[in-house]
RNA sequence: GGAGAGGUGGCCGAGUGGUUGAAGGCGCAGCACUGGAAAUGCUGUUUAGGGGUAACUUUAACGAGGGUUCGAAUCCCUCCCUCUCCGCCA
């Protein structure tokens, strides 16, 4: 991680609160609990202790800066009304200044390395789990919420991988793509191109009819992006740099819409503010060397339409029911068999309050595979872009919620296209929905 | 990449060392006036941290970081960003 520099360049932001130093302080107990409930052992004493030392030295501080601003004014009034700069009274303030400036120039490091090492920390530290989410250890203790479109599951046993089958038609070409890139890409060609130019201008048209506004950001983000919604300081291994830029490929939209809106005070008439936006993403994918090695299942660089809401917290469970089945109406359009799971608190993303999976059915692995999830951060992103909204005629302002979903995943709907409507003679019937778009039936 | 200009509150805009968290204006909110409104007048109008049940109090912030000073929006250094012109380029 030390190699990425990523912190490099924060100067820029405000001291981010993150997990809110003041619920940990007033509610260690009940905090460290659902903390606990993620595994991982987090132990927030270490930062309690922290935070009251610097708190003491915070108090000492201002005393003694109010103390020096006290002379400062004093030393201005005697001057104004004639005093000489070498007058005994106005030596002797000046001395007590100096006095103060000392004893500050040894508090004020002190201070400034505590909040540094608190911060630290508190970045470390994952979204606390909504009561919602069922408790679990880890992803065998997911739970399924429904299924849909049983069935369409296609009976043909004979069906090709979707990898197969595209090298067969010509449209996939991963030896190419190595030769290009690496392993982990892929080359679309021809209808395979269209194919997928056809799913990202659908996926897009339903969002925005459903109200989502799209945008296109920028796919290079600085590390204070990255920051705001959670993928640093942990996971630096997953995502590329451009080491002489403080850039990164964005591995997922939600990273650079968060950050749309960072250090912004919104007002609560903005609100809700729906996204949607197609972008690439890019992953390392350290650590799942020999995991689906073959196909579009899991690329260092993939398509993704993404859904991002920015919305009052009271409304923010709610919202994650629609955002989901928003995500859900995609593949029922395209339709696609899939399940809902509701990640158990061990699964939980790091930025993540509660979490809906959705998995296509994908034939030749006689299972479910994840092709979108949705998730609401609550203020936990909010907190780290710091992107809070005031209310009209209240007085102070509250961190949003943030919510994001796929809608969907681009590369494993195609995979998912390629199996479930791959035909006996090894062509693919395009579904209906997608047909003006392609401009053809079939494959 | 080269040359120049600039970054002040929701916005415009003043401010080159001393009660300036920041004049003035616009906007916004409340009150007064009105049958209602406009116009006008008055009052208010940033955010964050600490202490306090609270009223309140204190600190910090004029792009960012550092320095000079008893005292910095104002002086010095470094960095970032924006704009204009030239070059290059899709």
């Amino acid at each position: 991680m030390n190699c990425c520099g990523w912190w490099q360049r924060q100067e820029g932001q405000r001291n981010r609160v993150v997990l809110d130093l003041k619920l940990i302080r007033d509610n260690l107990d009940p905090v460290q609990a659902t903390l606990n409930l993620r595994g991982g052992g987090y132990d927030l004493q270490p930062i309690v202790a922290l935070s009251q030392q610097q708190r003491q030295l915070e108090q000492e501080r201002s005393l003694l800066q109010a103390r020096s601003n006290d002379i400062g004014k004093q030393v201005g009034q005697q001057m104004k009304s004639g005093a000489k700069p070498d007058d005994l009274a106005v030596i002797a303030l000046k001395d007590e200044g100096n006095q103060i400036k000392a004893q500050l120039a040894d508090l004020e490091p002190r201070e400034k390395e505590l909040k540094a090492q608190i911060e630290a920390i508190l970045l470390t530290l994952p979204n606390l789990p909504d009561a919602s989410t069922p408790v679990g250890k880890s992803e065998d203790e997911n739970v399924e919420v429904r299924r849909w479109g049983d069935e369409f599951i296609p009976q043909n046993p004979d069906i090709l991988p979707h990898d197969e089958i595209g090298v067969k038609l010509g449209i996939l070409n991963f030896e190419r793509s190595v030769k290009i890139a690496q392993s982990r890409f892929v080359t679309l060609i021809g209808a395979g191109a269209a194919l997928e130019r056809s799913l990202i201008q659908f996926m897009l048209d339903q969002h925005i009819q459903a109200g989502f506004v799209e945008v296109l950001p920028p796919i290079l983000i600085n590390s204070a992006s990255l920051t705001a919604s959670g993928q640093l300081p942990k996971f630096a291994e997953e995502s590329f740099k451009c080491d002489r830029d403080d850039l990164w490929l964005t591995p997922t939209a939600e990273v650079p819409i968060t950050s749309l809106y960072r250090d912004d005070i919104l007002s609560d008439a903005d609100l809700p503010i729906y996204h949607c936006a197609f972008t690439p993403c890019f992953r390392r994918e350290a650590g799942s060397y020999g995991r689906d090695t073959r196909g579009l299942i899991r690329l260092h660089q993939f398509n993704k339409v993404e859904m991002f809401k920015f919305v009052r917290p009271e409304r923010s469970m709610d919202e994650l029911e629609s955002l989901t089945q928003q995500a859900e109406s995609i593949l029922q359009a395209l339709k696609l068999p899939y399940r809902v799971i509701a990640l158990c608190t061990g699964d939980l993303g790091f930025s993540a309050a509660k979490t809906y999976d959705l998995e296509v059915w994908l034939p030749t692995q006689g299972k479910y595979r994840e092709i979108s999830s949705c998730s609401n951060c609550g203020d936990f992103q909010a907190r780290r872009a710091n992107i809070r909204f005031k209310e009209a005629g209240k007085k102070g302002t509250q961190f949003l919620h943030t919510l994001n979903g796929s809608g969907l995943a681009i590369g494993r709907t195609m995979a998912a296209i390629l199996e479930n409507y791959q035909q006996p003679d090894d062509t693919i019937q395009i579904p209906d929905v997608l047909q003006p778009y392609l401009g053809r039936e079939t494959l």
